[in-house]
Parts: C-alpha cells; structure tokens; sequence
DNA sequence: ACCTGAACACCGTTCAAGT
DNA sequence: ACCTGAACACCGTTCAAGT
C-alpha cells in the first residue's frame, strides 16, 4: 500500500526508485501487519515497493535487519500510556497491563517478535516504565531485578495464549478442545465441563499477575 | 539415523521400502531432536529413510500432519513421574513442575509444538496430572478451571524463556542484553547493574509459579 | 551511488506414471 | 498398494552487470 506518492520528495535525486532505509523498514511493517510474520517476504517487499529484492539489500540488509528494524519502530510507536493509581502495587499493575495491552494492539508486529526471539526488544520501553515503579515500589537490585523478571514472564504467558486466539478459529488442538475428549475418575465432571469451555484470558490475567505482583511488591507504599 | 535394519522385519512384503508410518513419524523426531524444528523438512526425511518425498506423502501426509504426529509419539513417551508432596499446594507445584522439567528435558520437540501452536497437545497427559491434583485440592468447575490455566499459563511464560536461553549463545536482543544500555534517573544503578545480568530461572520458577499455585490453592487440606 | 537480471540452493506440494 | 521423477510455485541470498 505504500505507492509513490509517499516518496515523491526524494525524486530528481541520483536515485531512480527513490528509495529510502525508512520506506523499505514501513513498507515492511505494513505487510506484517496486513498478513502476518509469514507475508513478509523479501519478494512481496520489493514487489510493494516497485523495486527488485536486491534493491532491499541495498538499502536494508536481508530479512533478519529488516525484521529487527520492524521491531525498533514499532517500538518507539507503543503510546507512553501513563501509569494509574496511587497504592505501589496498582501502579506496578497498571504497568504491567501496559505491556499486555500494547502487545495485543499490535497481535502481528509481537508475534513477529516472539518468533524472531525479540520480545524484550519490542517492549524495552514499557519495561523501563514497569522498572521505575518497581523502584519507586522501595525495590532495589536483585529483588528489583527478580520482580520484573516473574511479572514480565507471566505477562509472557498470557500473550501465547492471547496471540493464539487471534488465528485459533479452526484450531483443534487449543487445550479446550482437548479436553472434551477426556474422560479421568479423578476429575470432577463439571471441572471438564469447565475446561472444554475457553478462559476469559482478561479475568484470568488480571488475578494471576496480581497475585505476582502482590508476592514481589510490598503493598503498603504510596507515591506521591 | 534410521537405517534399513531398523524396519527389517517389513521387508519381503509387497513394500519396496518397507516403510510404514510409525517410521516416518520416528525418522522425523530424530531429526528435530538432533537439528530442532527447522531440520524436519520433506526432502530431509525422505533423505534420511532413503525415500523420495512424495512416499513421506503416501505414508504419513504432509508437514502438518506429520508435526502432529511426533508431537503425539513425545507426548506418549514423557515420563510419568510420580507427584510428590503431602499437602496439597505442594503436590501441584510438583505436577507443575513436571510439566517444566519434561519440556526442558526436550526442548526441540517443545519448540517445535510451540511454533505449531499445539502446546497442549504435547503436555495434555501432564495437565490431566495437575488437574487430578487440583481436584484432590477441593478444586471444582470454574475455580479448577481457573487454577489450572494460570498455573499452565505461568509455566508457560518460563517455557518461552527456558527455550530461548538453549539457542542464546549469540542473542543480542535478550532483555539483560538490552539492559545494559540503559541509563534511567528513575532506576537505581545497582537495579540496572542486576538487570544486566541473566536471571537463575529455576529459582525465579519455584517462587512464582509458586505464589501463583498459593493463590488459586486452598493450603489446608492434604492428601492420604 | 543506486538498481536490475539471472542464478543458486533451498522449501512444501501435486500429478502422472511405473510396478 | 506402494514408490519414483518431474514439475510448480514459492523462499532468502549473492553476484556480475548496468547507469
């Protein structure tokens, strides 16, 4: 969807596609997120920019820059939501929402991510901003460095799962499904019931998390 | 590594190859436990039973089917470790653990059902054990339910970064890697200096999956 | 400095043909 | 019933060549 128009500035130059590092790495994150990770591909890259895939070489490096630049930008995208309430842990929650919440916005761009193993990249931002609370909470050093650690990882947990369902329509092997088909003396009847059934994955995020970060973060500071 | 001997017992009959399913299915575990999941396409695994692909085809169907199959085979042979433990939050944190250490234990067949989004197909029998426990626990309908997700969910998010430090030899983009050039008035330096530093991940799962399992658990009960 | 065309070494999948 | 060979439509990447 990228077309000429938006480079038109760069015409009359010594280049002849007018071609920039900037429009290659949007043009990039434009076919992600229209189609996912797996659209983005050297060959529909040039081909939605008008140019051959090694005019992308040129001004971008192979698929592995491209995804990490992707990632960059998007980064710096994620809105600087600020942190609500007033008690440490609210505020240590509120951060932590944030990160799911902008990982949801963007199911495409994370998942691009998750597989390029650059998660931390795409939420370094909204890491620092769970950091400061977590400081600002009385955490120090290790303790500091281990409760963000655990809530980062259980944020992590649910964004598998969050992601999954974006694509999951025709999924057969969701936990759910599995567990219709099982029939064990030593689980309540209406347990299985209940586990055929999905989660409400936002319900769940919100006790579980909370209950790490009730267990990393004292509960009675304030801040001002 | 498969070699004729391995399916001697087939030759003589009307196959030519002497081939069978369960073959494949072996023949392609092999190679994602030895070259993770990457390693497990067509043209290798014909390669490696001295087949062309299209007789993969005839036995054993395409890559999809044959990634649900092996992650079927690997979920039958993980190990049925008995769960240990007399009270009952210390009984669910020894099933959760085993769902842990069993996808540590093969880390490229966990992978693999990552990416394939089947999870629970490869840990299901593990998470029968859990909700047995659950259930011994007092746990009903919705609330096991509930129990059992956010513990799964949890290991999971360990799951995800368990996996990646197998592969992270060379990750430039791990959070400790990224927070080493980061300098935030709002952070205390020796917070900063302890994010640099790659976390022990057994004892950050021991505490938080643990204050996950005591907050979904009643701690009281036990179990004869 | 910027861009193209052709090529290489891979993929998954299908189809007609052989025994 | 079981297996092959050739082909199709894709990949990422490189290299010599053009302007």
């Amino acid at each position: 969807m990228l077309n000429q128009a938006d480079h038109a500035d760069n015409e009359g130059t010594g280049r002849r596609a007018g071609l920039d590092h900037a429009d290659v790495i949007e043009g990039a994150l434009a076919l992600v997120e229209e189609g996912g990770p797996e659209a983005l591909t050297m060959r529909k890259l040039a081909a939605e920019l008008g140019v051959t895939t090694t005019t992308i070489y040129w001004h971008a490096g192979g698929r592995d820059d491209i995804v990490t630049a992707v990632i960059k930008l998007m980064s710096q995208r994620l809105a600087h939501t600020p942190v609500e309430g007033i008690l440490a842990p609210d505020r240590v929650m509120s951060a932590a929402r944030h990160v799911w919440e902008s990982a949801l916005a963007h199911p495409e761009v994370t998942s691009l991510a998750h597989q390029h193993r650059s998660t931390s990249l795409l939420e370094l931002d909204l890491e620092i901003v769970l950091a400061r609370e977590l400081a600002a909470a009385g955490l120090r050093g290790d303790s500091a460095r281990d409760a963000l650690r655990a809530i980062l990882i259980s944020v992590g947990g649910f964004l598998v799962l969050g992601l999954r369902d974006e694509s999951a329509i025709d999924d057969e092997h969701t936990s759910h499904a599995l567990w219709a088909g099982i029939d064990d003396p030593g689980i309540d009847p209406s347990t299985v019931e209940s586990l055929t059934h999905p989660v409400d994955l936002h319900a769940l995020f919100e006790t579980t998390v909370r209950a790490v970060v009730d267990h990393y973060v004292p509960g009675r500071e304030s801040r001002p």
